[in-house]
DNA sequence: AGCTTTTAGCTAACATCATTAGCCAACTTG
DNA sequence: CAAGTTGGCTAATGATGTTAGCTAAAAGCT
């Protein structure tokens, strides 16, 4: 029996790809074992369970936001930095709901749960979109919250097809980000 | 054997309450079955299976929600009606985060869908918020999924626990309700 | 190299859960 | 009150997550 070279960090890849393609209440351990190409229980031996591996996912999947969206927003400011991290958010969460999906519902154990920094470094990215608008300092958690509420809702909403009609879901997601950004500048 | 006098309803009704509970991934017929004091397989009497007695749970929670935003916004035009449809909007999902859960990634079958009806019912009441701003016939799409973005966005964010800081969400939901009136007042 | 230790894979077994089959008593209807 | 319908039951099956215990492959040491 040749081993498979496996380790955590390819089995949780595996796992965030599968619930990608299958959607996260799709991705079993069996499914994952068959793509890994090993069987069920030695995923045991890289991950705890189910959960853990739905935490593992989630880690990966902020972390990896985090760099989309702080990585579109470089270089630019106001306007431009809402547009470019409004797009690459929900871009990112359509091309992987599997793993976004299994970001949600979880409470970080611990300031240093890989699940809370890389939280952190996504609310940052968009922290620093704030950062182009003259914002008053009590009003900054406020608007955090609303970037997100829209970024969160509109691309999960897209995502699980709640959107009826047949008016162009980009062209409303453009109109979202104007309407947001004149908003901002007024505040 | 006594008769339990179940009925569809009342199983779906049982189920949509026990989701709100322990959360809609943990809603297990044997569960549900304990619950209404019948034995599991009886339960398939009533209902499909576990697909159609989602469909049915998300149904009457998008009847439901119909009624608390369509309620809410009854005699209140302009920013109260916003105001009003949003809190009453959020309460829902707060109050009922399993059976609201159901309800997403779902396509209504067809037109007669009862999935589809009831979710045409909530976006009615948005859309009677909508009358009450002066807006060009080409934005009330775009303004209605904005509405539904930033509503189900933060309700959802909320109830997954999604808000890191101690600032007040309470606070931070009103923030965002005036936000929107001063954009749409401003369109 | 050869020996030991660790470990990543395996098979077997078990618990939980959704679902189906088939039976029987309780309602309903004439 | 007889006949048919139906809502409950037990038993059984298949899928899935998980644990136990074995073994061979890799890694480390002399």
């Amino acid at each position: 029996m040749p081993r498979a070279g496996l380790d955590p960090a390819a089995v949780v890849a595996a796992g965030a790809a599968l619930a990608d393609e299958v959607g996260l209440a799709g991705l079993t351990m069996g499914l994952l074992a068959e793509r890994v190409g090993v069987r069920t229980p030695s995923l045991y031996k890289h991950v705890g369970g189910q959960e853990d591996l739905n935490r593992r996912i989630a880690a990966l999947a902020l972390s990896q936001a985090a760099d989309a969206v702080g990585g579109a927003v470089q270089g630019y400011a106001g306007r431009d930095a809402l547009a470019a991290a409004a797009r690459a958010f929900r871009a990112f969460v359509l091309e992987h709901p599997g793993r976004y999906a299994a970001t949600l519902g979880l409470e970080p154990s611990g300031p240093d749960d890989p699940l809370a920094t890389a939280g952190q470094r996504l609310l940052g990215a968009f922290t620093a979109v704030l950062r182009g608008y003259e914002i008053a300092e009590s009003d900054v958690d406020h608007a955090l919250r609303m970037l997100r509420s829209f970024c969160h809702g509109f691309a999960t909403l897209q995502a699980a097809n709640g959107f009826q009609w047949s008016t162009d879901i980009d062209e409303s997601f453009e109109w979202l980000i104007a309407f947001t950004d004149r908003g901002l500048r007024a505040i």
